[in-house]
DNA sequence: TTGACTCATAGATAAACATCTATATGATGT
DNA sequence: ACATCATATAGATGTTTATCTATGAGTCAA
């Protein structure tokens, strides 16, 4: 993971509307219309951010009709943290669980 | 940690000079000099930069006579990334390997 | 096909931000 | 005290971003 890659990363989790979407949708598919009231936005601002969220790997897109449902990508955002953490805190044994090879 | 601190962890990570700064000064103590030429930026850009990230408490400042280095703090780095995934991506195994209790 | 419903996109606007130059602050040696 | 050096702050500027309203696009049922 790249210096470019990381701040897009960083960009995606640095907004508070963003925190509340991906807190809201980490265990569970929820519309955008849900979304949308929980984050307390209007729905084109809830597509904006999931739009943001996407792009960066964080979330799944999935449609069934017309609703389309978001969910974080939970597998993504640990892999994230482990590339951050090892270019950026290297010596905390911590940060090395979130390897792949442990 | 709530949606605004985390917030603020994800804003200070997400600029590629800031990428650039914590990259440098990770793992060794680095003046604003050295850092601002590294990032290739120049020494009051740097100077923002590392206020910002002081302020979210990633590098930690140490003044010796009329200079000032910046070194990440690792551990707080593992802290916030640890909490963030227990938010955000709860279900993941490794995600609690970050945890104080393990 | 028409109408209703859900989401995405376009366009506008105000706020936040990254960067620079110029200057202030503070420390050190002469 | 003064000159010098390293860093911080102030102010200006152009870009990015978060948000809204209005509208387009796609889906489904009647």
């Amino acid at each position: 993971m790249n210096e470019t890659q990381a701040a897009v990363f960083g960009k995606a989790l640095g907004d508070v509307t963003r925190q509340r979407i991906l807190r809201f949708c980490c265990c569970q598919s929820k519309s955008v219309g849900e979304i949308a009231e929980q984050a307390q936005v209007t729905q084109p601002t809830a597509s904006h951010h999931l739009a943001i969220l996407e792009e960066a790997g964080l979330v799944n897109r999935e449609q069934h009709g017309k609703m389309v449902y978001y969910q974080v990508n939970q597998s993504a955002v640990v892999n994230c943290c482990g590339e951050l953490l090892v270019k950026i805190a290297p010596n905390q044994k911590k940060a090395h669980k979130l390897c792949d090879c442990c």
